[in-house]
DNA sequence: GGAACTCGCCAC
DNA sequence: AAACGTGGCGAGTTCC
């Protein structure tokens, strides 16, 4: 595929972007040398404390004994030999090329108990090897320079290497804490977080103007993912506080999967994996229901009570939920999914609303994907750059450090943190709706800031 | 002995 | 009828 500017502000974007980015680079992030390497010292302990475990196993001589030579049961391609042709242990999932998968959902299935060390171990040598290792590894008198490149995604977003700082752990509380916790800010500063809230939900209602969508997004007080959520698990009301997790599983497992362009089976089954991590106040263990051929999963009470009383039947629940979803709900964007689809294959090639051409060889869901994407990054990156003119122009000791594709991180003065706040603010609220017309929903910023010279796991939202 | 591939897994 | 978008990176393995 290829891509242009086509219009001389799209090229512009770029050129500015890049030297902004370039600034930020050459500024770094500063990182705590002993705490990694006391944290990988503590690891490697207990990876070896593992590894130790998992080699005293029934599992593993067994392994070792029907094989010749050493094994290195950190090999995928050998654990799937064991597995599926010597043990034969029925395929559960493939990989691309059609081998025995050995990724930790599949492991997790198997209840193997001593699997379950393996996973540890991976999750423990990945905070070591790829996170912790390359801060060391990258980092110049305490500082890491990563990369910001603006020319290698397809859908025009941007990417982070040497160290990639756009993949720190953040879902999971122990890596996060472990991995978050080598980033500081400079001496007597704070880390300050600025995040677009549902940006690429907002920039697709700029694209198909859907009614409804426009309404979600411009109205702070309603919630799609609650609305989907009392749909999808058959609530009258949705309470806040209780039914946190379900709104979390109708995001994740629908909303979003539907935009990207999956389909309710996928759908369906997502958020059934996801009810393994239900509290029990809210969904009570029904009397061992086994939903489909292969997931051993629970229904509720409750979902039993609507007369949903299996895998099948909550996959036809979750399909009439989608066809509503498109057909009822998001209509117009539906039909902008269709017409978007049908331009492209006339002419071979999308515009986006940034001024860039984007024509190659894609599929209808690259083609659906790539504008939302692209775009709003778009807008992260006019604010960097604006952001960045003002921060040179005033001499701020305050300096942009890094971005993800939809947030920006400073090392913050505290003397200078009120000001920053509001002209941040400024630039991503107000001023880029003036600069870019096409943007038809209010945008808005979400903070998070981290106390005088504490670690990025420190960061609590402000108010401002 | 290095390039290129596969697989798994972290982020948005 | 078919069915999830974009990256980087480490480790193991195979190709040349």
């Amino acid at each position: 595929m290829n891509f242009n500017p086509r219009t001389d502000e799209a090229y512009q974007l770029l050129h500015d972007g890049i030297l902004a980015l370039s600034r930020m680079e050459q500024q770094g992030i500063r990182v705590d040398v002993d705490y990694i390497e006391s944290k990988k010292a503590h690891l490697t302990r207990k990876i070896e404390r593992l590894e130790n475990q998992f080699k005293d196993s029934d599992f593993f001589k067994h392994w070792q004994k029907s094989v010749k030579g050493e094994i290195n049961f950190y090999s995928n391609p050998q654990l799937s030999n064991y597995l599926y042709k010597i043990k034969k242990v029925k395929v559960f999932k493939e990989t691309m090329s059609g081998q025995g998968s050995t990724d930790k959902e599949t492991l997790t299935q198997l209840n193997i108990p001593e699997l379950d060390d393996l996973l540890k171990i991976r999750n423990l040598k990945k905070l070591r090897d790829t996170y912790l290792e390359s801060y060391l590894r990258e980092q110049v008198n305490g500082y890491i320079h990563p990369f910001f490149n603006l020319h290698l995604v397809v859908t025009y977003r941007s990417s982070s290497s040497n160290p990639n700082l756009q993949n720190v752990p953040k879902r999971d509380e122990e890596s996060m804490q472990i991995c978050r916790g080598a980033i500081y800010p400079r001496p007597e500063h704070q880390l300050l977080e600025v995040d677009f809230k549902s940006i690429e939900v907002s920039i697709n209602a700029c694209y198909n103007k859907d009614s409804t969508l426009i309404k979600y997004v411009s109205n702070p007080k309603s919630d799609m993912h609650a609305d989907m959520a009392k749909e999808i698990f058959a609530l009258d009301e949705f309470q806040k506080d209780c039914h946190n997790v379900l709104r979390q599983a109708a995001k994740n497992g629908f909303v979003f999967p539907e935009f990207y362009g999956d389909y309710y089976g996928n759908c369906a089954e997502n958020m059934a994996c996801g009810w393994g991590k239900l509290p029990q106040s809210i969904w009570k263990k029904g009397e061992g229901v086994e939903i489909g051929s292969f997931i051993p999963l629970f229904l509720s009470d409750h979902l039993i009570s609507k007369g949903i009383t299996s895998f099948n039947k909550f996959t036809n629940h979750v399909k009439k939920i989608e066809q509503d979803f498109w057909e009822n709900r998001f209509p117009e964007y539906a039909a902008w999914k269709e017409r978007w689809w049908s331009l492209y294959k006339k002419y071979g090639y999308i515009d986006l609303l940034t001024g860039f051409r984007c024509q190659g060889v894609m599929s209808k869901n690259e083609v659906i994907n790539t504008p939302a994407q692209g775009t709003a990054f778009h807008c992260l990156l006019w604010c960097i750059i604006e952001i960045d003119k003002i921060m040179l122009k005033e001499r701020w000791d305050t300096k942009i450090i890094s971005q993800v594709h939809d947030s920006v991180i400073f090392d913050v003065n505290p003397g200078e943190l009120d000001h920053v706040v509001k002209v941040v603010r400024k630039i991503c609220c107000e001023e880029l709706r003036k600069a870019w017309k096409w943007i038809i929903v209010p945008l808005d910023v979400e903070m998070e800031l981290s106390p005088v010279d504490k670690s990025w796991v420190e960061k609590e939202k402000i108010n401002a």
